[in-house]
DNA sequence: CAGCTTGTAATTATAATACTTACAAGGTTT
DNA sequence: AAACCTTGTAAGTATTATAATTACAAGCTG
């Protein structure tokens, strides 16, 4: 897992402020990366369908109200794996426990995946904003 | 995330055979890995209390019933990551959202690693044991 | 003692991630 | 139109994480 979600989610938040626009060499000063890493994540959100962008004008803007996004949107906007827990990739066809255990591991890891989604899912960018104005106050 | 949460699942199931005692080398024949990866990974899970060993004398024995070791007790047990989703780590302290995104995230990333961890509670290395006998059948 | 085992440190190889440079494509301003 | 911005992307480098391996001390057993 890199950190792209987590800079996914702070580039929305910053969008979501409104007092835009905001160059993808702003957003990179609040984030703390290279502005390209900015663009490619943005690429990757307006692909997604979560935000607008056009070549040669500054800044993007939400495709929908904060309250209509969800972190697990913006998870599935990056290019998160679909389970983040990893099976090991050479065990032995030929024992009995090592023919089968990628298959039994991986619908387990499947389960667990879907429950961290379902709590995503559940955790609006509306609600991200307003715990942030929270801290900040 | 590394791939030792998913060897260890597999060890733990070999074990739990019976047929023993599997030697570290046998074992890693079963994981297609070295062995050096396998006695790391019992070390961690005798640390834990879910194995016990004996330096210079062949093979591992559960410390408990499978009924009574679930995957979460293993997931502990490896180097496990407190929460897989990574946050961010330079978000400028100047800027309002840079200044508390990490915090606000990581509680959300807390909620999400905690509902993953439950379903993890849900298995144990008995019914593991019996997916398996049931997929070789 | 000889020959096996496990435990662990240290090293090398490989892969994943992050960072940066470079530049084409497109828009805006004068 | 020209100068100067912007975004989108490809490509290359640096750094870090992971995996694989070597080496050997500590310990058991016959």
């Amino acid at each position: 897992m890199n950190s792209e979600y987590a800079i996914a989610v702070h580039i929305l938040s910053l969008l979501n402020q409104g007092d835009g626009p905001y160059s993808s060499e702003y957003i990179a000063g609040s984030v703390g990366v290279n502005p390209v890493v900015i663009r490619n994540v943005t690429g990757r959100l307006r692909r997604a369908g979560l935000l607008h962008t056009r070549r040669g004008v500054t800044g993007a803007t939400l495709t929908r109200r904060a309250d209509q996004i969800t972190l697990l949107d913006v998870y599935r906007a990056v290019d998160a794996p679909q389970s983040m827990l990893k099976v090991h990739q050479k065990p032995n066809p030929n024992c009995p426990v090592g023919a089968n255990i990628q298959c039994v591991l991986d619908d387990v890891f499947v389960q667990a995946q879907a429950a961290l989604e379902s709590r995503l899912e559940q955790v609006t960018l509306a609600e991200i904003t307003s715990a942030l104005h929270e801290k900040a106050s």
